[in-house]
DNA sequence: TATGAATGAGATTTCATTCAT
DNA sequence: TATGAATGAAATCTCATTCAT
């Protein structure tokens, strides 16, 4: 008995949404199926419909951020530029998709010590092979002497680290737009490891 | 029946390691006040001696990080030395810090929003004192040309964070010493902002 | 895992005598949420489909009695007839349905103070507005000299507990009928206030 | 390690007065142990060395009224008088006793259902012996023709009833004095069975 | 007489999830 | 696809009471 006017993928998406904004605000195990429902304006059975259970929604979010972020970041990593080029590019592209989508974000960076077993392990995978694209222009750029640095994967976290910041405090309406924030970013990053000439 | 050679103080040691390692390790909303009482060797009631609510013994772990920090930070960032090096003081002992409470580091840059009420009104005051130590710096630095940023707020939490991440990965026996590691990070931020000659 | 055969309403219904039953005899605190729940026949967490809290419910039963004695006096107060016909009337209403639902009479008259908040002040409300139909009446009895009392307020409320005592002793199998009982009833207060001649 | 200054009698008086007025306010159940004891100035388990447990206090709370009531009542109903003055007298010091110890009797008269066992067997027969006073007046009075009832037993409750609602509301500063209260409550009695001429 | 520490049981309420309809 | 009703387990916290000191 479907309500008249609401289709099944309209629904889908205002659960995503609303389990979006929950689990960004208050985390993932703060958060209840019922509240989930009520916001999205269904009973919590329905939800059901939707989702295998509440962990599956959670990788599910995760996934809409990571898999895209991965993509982008393996054509500007295996690209045929220089480092600095694509360095600058790798920032870039983690600030703006921090900025974009602040509240997957978040979740994506905060909530996978909720997951377990396959989920855990999926994620696990796609987050390392994210640090591993930076490691490699790093080292890229460490080679041709265009950056120092004494430890790769270490540095390779914190200037992610530095990006993620981002989606905490980023609003479109505020004093800068993203494309300043995110070339702000990638200068930030790009000076702190350049080689001393 | 209290279990003969156990004084309340030591109790409380027991408490207090406890919830750092769980509350880091899963989440304040996912440790259940059973579970604590069961790893600290108590019964839940027994935990109410040693704290008001669960949300008192959280504000009470994130207060033993932040106020030696901002203590120490505050003596640092109103030195009279040159705003680099007070730049880097601040960096080394945020990362010093960090790395040797990497617990309650964790704890207290994630569970904020666990927080309610005046608790979280006090520990949101102390964080926000503690960032304006840092934009103090960098905006002395910034007048006196040692420094060139475009929004100094936000260059000092992008820097702040890119610290704080430390705390994710840092091991005592891992490959660089906790000293190694703050002067490394310190490096990082005085060469992000650093103004151009 | 719905036991084939049981509606929603009949569940209701169940854990509304219940809860009348347990509410009465041994109190509203000294009745825990596991017994009421037991006796029902459900799980405890089931219990809160058919209600808000444990104090909505209270206050839902003492509504079962006090909405329907307000309405019945109401009309019997500002009907058209002499003060001793309507203060007998008043003094029926109450005896009878005090007899009948002696329960929630019981519960009525003793947990008031186990209520708290808006829940408390739409019960107070009820009860001085019964008590003021009682006075009114017995001022009409005093102006034309049927009656004759010091303090009509004081004097109300006397009579109103003479006539709630019924709930306690009333057993309908008992010696008397509820109908005698309420004429007794109707005869003593009648009696007590009536103006000597 | 007693506090200087404290005695062991001024404090069981505290203890005594302190469950009085909470027990009276909330009920014997709704009040705490503790809650008790920190009103009472003291730790919950010093409040063993006062009380054998909880329920032990409260029957000594409802014996220190019930057993002079009883004794008074007694001395009253035996005398060599007229049912009339005797009726009256009960009544007076009902009221009276009822007045000066409002918190005492508001607790005798609805914690009966929060005693179990031997203490609940004591208290029973101290008030089933202090109704057999009332009724045996009454049946006095009907004999000699005062009194005119129809059932002895019933009306002897019903009147109690009336005279035991002056602990609710009587306050020593109020339109009344309790002598006037008494009175005013004696004559109602008297009025509601004495026999048509 | 008093305390601090502790206990086992239980308080009320919510959890994620299931299932017949 | 959606619902109302239900579940077993668990949530946080308080209960009355005990006992060595």
């Amino acid at each position: 008995m479907r309500p008249v006017g609401a289709s099944g993928v309209e629904t889908r998406q205002r659960v995503e949404a609303t389990a979006l904004a929950l689990f960004a605000a208050q985390g993932f195990t703060a958060t209840g199926i019922r509240q989930l429902a009520r916001e999205a304006g269904i009973t919590s059975a329905a939800l059901y419909s939707y989702m295998g259970c509440k962990e599956d929604l959670l990788a599910s979010l995760m996934r809409g951020l990571m898999e895209p972020l991965l993509e982008r970041s393996q054509t500007i990593a295996t690209s045929d530029t220089q480092p600095e080029v694509r360095l600058r590019a790798l920032a870039r592209a983690h600030v703006r998709l921090h900025g974009e989508e602040p509240l997957a974000a978040r979740i994506a960076d905060t909530e996978l010590r909720a997951l377990t077993g396959d989920l855990l392990g999926e994620m696990l995978a796609l987050r390392d092979a994210y640090e591993a694209l930076w490691v490699a222009v790093i080292v890229d750029g460490v080679r041709d002497g265009t950056f120092a640095c004494a430890d790769t994967r270490l540095v390779a976290i914190a200037l992610i680290d530095l990006c993620t910041g981002v989606s905490g405090w980023y609003r479109p309406d505020g004093r800068h737009t993203l494309e300043t924030i995110a070339t702000m970013h990638a200068d930030l990053c790009v000076a702190a490891i350049r080689a001393p000439r």
